[in-house]
RNA sequence: GCAGGGGUGGCGGAGCGGUCAAUCGCGCUUGACUGUAAAUCAAGUACCUUCGGGUUACACAGGUUCAAAUCCUGUCCCCUGCA
C-alpha cells in the first residue's frame, strides 16, 4: 500500500510500542497480514532515545520492518501515567515534564519536541501531541483539554511543516478531544479541520462508563472533519467495536487487545459466537481442534488448542508467540471481511 | 536398637491453649484487559446454607481443660545422627 492510500480502506495496526510487537519477530508480524504498525514516541524517547534510533537508520531499519509506521505522540502516555499520578511529573500549557522511572532522568515533551522525536524515529505518519483525558472529566477540564489540544496541534503542524522541507512522504494527523461533551467534540473537530491535517484521530477514552463505545461522540467528529481525510479510532477495540466504528465511517484502528489478550489467554475465534475463546480454561486441555477452524495462521495450521493451552499455562514464550500470531491474524481477517463486506 | 526431630487443606509451608475453616506461596476455577508501566490484575477454592449462620476438620485412638491443630498418654508412619 502506498502512503497516500492510507486509510482509504479499513486498516488495523498492531501496537509495537517499544519497537516490537511483543513475542513476535517482524517476519512473524508481517505474516499476520497487516501493512502498518504503531510505535510510541514517549517510550522510545526514554529508551533508547530518538538520536540512537536515528543513528541506527530509523525505526524501520532498526526493527527490520518495511511496512508503514505510525508513531503515537505520547499524549496518551501523559494521560495514563501523569494524570493518574503513576509517574512523577506535571502538565503545563507547553506540554509535559516528567521523570523517567528507569533512572530518574527528566524529560520534556512539547508539541515541537514530539514532532522532532517522531521525525528522528523515521515515522511515516506522525501524530500531533494532544491533551488526552478520561471520559468522565468535568466540563472545565474538557474545555482546557480541547484548548490545549488545539494550541498544541497548531504548534505541531507549524513545526512539522518546517522540518518536512527536508523530509518527503510524511503525513501528520491530529487528535480530536472533548471527552463526552458533544459541542466540545464538534468545536475541536472544526478548529482542527481548519488547520488541514492529513488525518483526524478520535482521541480520549473511547469506552464510556457503561463499557460501550462512545458512538455519539465519534459521529460528531466524523461530521465535522474533512470527508476525504482518514478517521482513526485510536485504541479501538474489541472486534464488535471495530465493526461498529467501521460502519459509521472510521477506517483506521489500533488496539493492544489482540496482543495483550493473547498473552493473557484470551484468544479470538470466529468459531465462537462472541469471538472469545479463553484457551487457558480447563475445557481446552484435551481439545485437539485448532483455535479457529477457519483460520490460516501458523498457530491454527500447526497446533491444537490443547498445545497453546498448555504452553500459556506454563508461561512458555512459544505459547505467547502462537497466541499473538493468531489474535493478530484474527484482527486482520476481520478487517479483510470488513473490506469485502462479508462480516 | 539408642538419641533427636517431625506428621496441618491438591502440594509446599506457617501457626504451637481461645481472636483458626486455619497467614502465605504454588496449583486449580472463573473473570477483566480498548492511542501497552500489563507473560498483568481481580475474585473464588472443606461441606451445607433461607447468607444470619451451621456441620465435620490439623496422622489415628483416648485424655486434661470452660476452651486443643496447639498440652498429656498410647498406636502407626517418616526423617537425621550413633551403633
Amino acid at each position: 500500500m502506498q502512503l497516500k492510500d492510507f486509510g482509504k480502506q479499513n486498516i488495523f495496526m498492531p501496537d509495537a510500542t517499544r519497537g516490537a510487537v511483543r513475542f513476535l519477530t517482524s517476519k512473524q508480524l508481517k505474516e499476520t497480514g497487516g501493512e502498518a504498525l504503531v510505535t510510541n514516541t514517549l517510550h522510545l524517547m526514554i529508551t533508547p532515545g530518538a538520536d540512537r534510533i536515528e543513528q541506527l537508520g530509523g525505526i524501520k531499519s532498526f526493527m527490520n520492518y518495511d511496512g508503514i509506521v505510525l508513531t503515537d505522540s505520547g499524549g496518551f502516555q501523559v494521560f495514563s501515567l501523569l494524570h493518574t499520578k503513576k509517574w512523577e511529573g506535571k502538565i503545563t500549557k507547553d506540554g509535559a515534564t516528567f521523570k523517567s522511572p528507569r533512572d530518574g532522568k527528566t524529560f520534556e515533551l512539547t508539541p515541537e519536541k514530539s514532532i522532532e522525536v517522531q521525525m528522528k524515529l523515521g515515522s511515516d505518519i506522525l501524530v500531533a501531541l494532544d491533551d488526552c483525558r478520561d471520559a468522565d472529566i468535568t466540563r472545565e477540564e474538557a474545555e482546557l483539554s480541547v484548548e490545549r489540544t488545539l494550541e498544541w496541534a497548531a504548534r505541531a503542524k507549524k513545526h512539522f511543516e518546517k522540518l518536512k522541507l527536508n523530509e518527503k512522504g510524511k503525513l501528520l494527523s491530529c487528535v480530536v478531544q472533548g471527552a463526552n461533551y458533544l459541542d466540545l467534540r464538534e468545536y475541536c473537530a472544526k478548529e482542527l479541520s481548519k488547520m488541514d491535517f492529513d488525518g483526524y484521530n478520535f482521541g480520549g477514552y473511547v469506552i464510556g462508563e457503561d463499557g460501550k463505545l462512545v458512538v455519539e461522540e465519534m459521529e460528531v467528529v466524523l461530521k465535522n472533519t474533512p470527508e476525504n481525510k482518514w478517521k482513526y479510532a485510536m485504541g479501538v477495540g474489541k472486534p464488535q467495536d471495530i465493526i461498529d466504528s467501521a460502519k459509521i465511517g472510521y477506517t483506521v484502528f489500533d488496539t493492544v487487545l489482540p496482543t495483550r489478550n493473547a498473552r493473557h489467554g484470551t484468544l479470538y475465534s470466529f468459531d465462537q459466537s462472541d469471538y472469545l475463546l479463553r484457551v487457558t480454561n480447563g475445557e481446552y486441555a484435551l481439545d485437539t481442534a485448532p483455535i479457529d477452524s477457519t483460520c490460516d495462521c501458523e498457530a491454527c495450521r500447526n497446533y491444537t488448542r490443547a498445545y497453546v493451552h498448555q504452553m500459556l499455562r506454563v508461561g512458555e514464550g512459544t505459547g505467547m508467540t502462537l497466541a499473538t500470531i493468531h489474535n493478530l491474524r484474527f484482527y486482520q481477517r476481520l478487517i479483510e471481511k470488513l473490506n469485502t463486506n462479508s462480516v
